[in-house]
DNA sequence: ACCAAAGTTGCGTGCCACGCATCTTTGCGG
DNA sequence: CCGCAAAGATGCGTGGCACGCAACTTTGGT
């Protein structure tokens, strides 16, 4: 990867991770693009050449762990069960990555509540829905893929992968939900199990 | 219901009617809150009085019909097996109310030609996911009720609901993706059998 | 070392969401 | 039947955002 690409990754990240941190820290509109541009040390303008809005560009890290979920598919030996390897999958995403360990948290507690309150924005939840989206195509793909169905004639693909983001996100919802925290791990894994069950109603 | 709440839901119909017609007809940015407001013969002003947003006003109706699934949940027979009521609650929403007679349609593939173009929009994406997610929350509160399952604690009702809710778009992508089309029945009730089958990867 | 392609920046424009103050309509209690 | 409080509609003004356009700068292959 040249010099270009990589400046280029760099410069969008930063400007992903500057909305984040500025709108937990004060809220959605009380961020300007102008003033994440600065965070990120780089002109208002450029911010558009990298995200459509504002939204996009907290979206975008969302976006990217959910992209990351069709790719983990594909490497997940052929042999494995489907549901198998979609719930490891979509566990694996679920490690920490190094980006997280170099910027530590310093209050746990704040930064949750500013999480929960950024997502309430409807603005925001509507971009998270759409990263949703974009991710289920890929992840439908990959499913074809593997199970040798046809994206434009079968349901089926496309119904897993709705299937799938859908447990993720009624997982990690229902985690940001509870009060004390369950492990999401535990969420993830429980949800996976009762959609490859059929969900049946409990007795 | 007083002439007041009438007259207030009659204005509402009127603008997200106006700005659907509007949108399909030129495309998004083509039109302005003032044309739609216009055309529902009432001030600009008010129109952000009903809605927050242009695209809000697109996917009223689409919000409406999601949260009559709900209602209609709870009208189903208690006895009924769940699956059996919920994938009925869906189909009824299929039925063309006296709206669609109202405003006959008159080019059938231009309209058809014109909602694609409206819902490649990403602003309308967010906001369609966004009335899926509001429908959700309504229609985890009625599975709970009937399986007699609690919202904060049981992952259940919710997963039941991003389900249905995911098989029901699922489908209706599916069927605006297909040509020649599919009925719509038909691959609804095609997605909620392999939903509650458990989604078996096909041999 | 040059040059085409890719990326960044400044500027200007149209529109949108929304706060606030004012005017109009509604429907209820006397 | 009437007047009055509450709900709604409207006009105006403001801050900000998305984006087109036209320089200017950086990159990396030849």
């Amino acid at each position: 990867m040249g010099l270009r690409e990589r400046k280029k990754a760099e410069t969008r990240a930063a400007l992903s991770w500057a909305a984040i941190r500025l709108t937990v820290e004060r809220g959605f509109d009380r961020v300007r693009v102008e003033d994440i541009a600065e965070a990120a040390g780089v002109s208002p303008r450029t911010f558009n050449n990298y995200f459509a809005s504002k939204g996009e560009a907290i979206a975008a890290r969302h976006l990217d762990r959910l992209v990351r979920i069709a790719a983990e598919l594909r490497r997940r030996p052929p042999a494995e069960p489907l549901w198998e390897a979609l719930s490891q999958a979509v566990l694996a995403q679920w490690v920490p990555g190094p980006e997280v360990v170099e910027h530590p948290v310093t209050d746990q507690a704040e930064w949750a509540a500013g999480l929960r309150i950024m997502l309430a924005e409807p603005v925001l939840q509507g971009e998270v829905l759409r990263a949703g989206a974009v991710a289920e195509a890929e992840l439908a793909a990959a499913v074809a893929e593997r199970t040798g169905t046809d994206l434009a004639r079968d349901l089926y693909p496309h119904l897993v992968a709705a299937a799938v983001l859908a447990a993720s996100s009624t997982a990690t919802a229902h985690f940001l939900r509870t009060d004390p925290p369950v492990p999401v791990n535990r969420l993830l894994t429980e949800a996976f199990a009762l959609v490859a069950a059929g969900l049946p109603a409990p007795s």
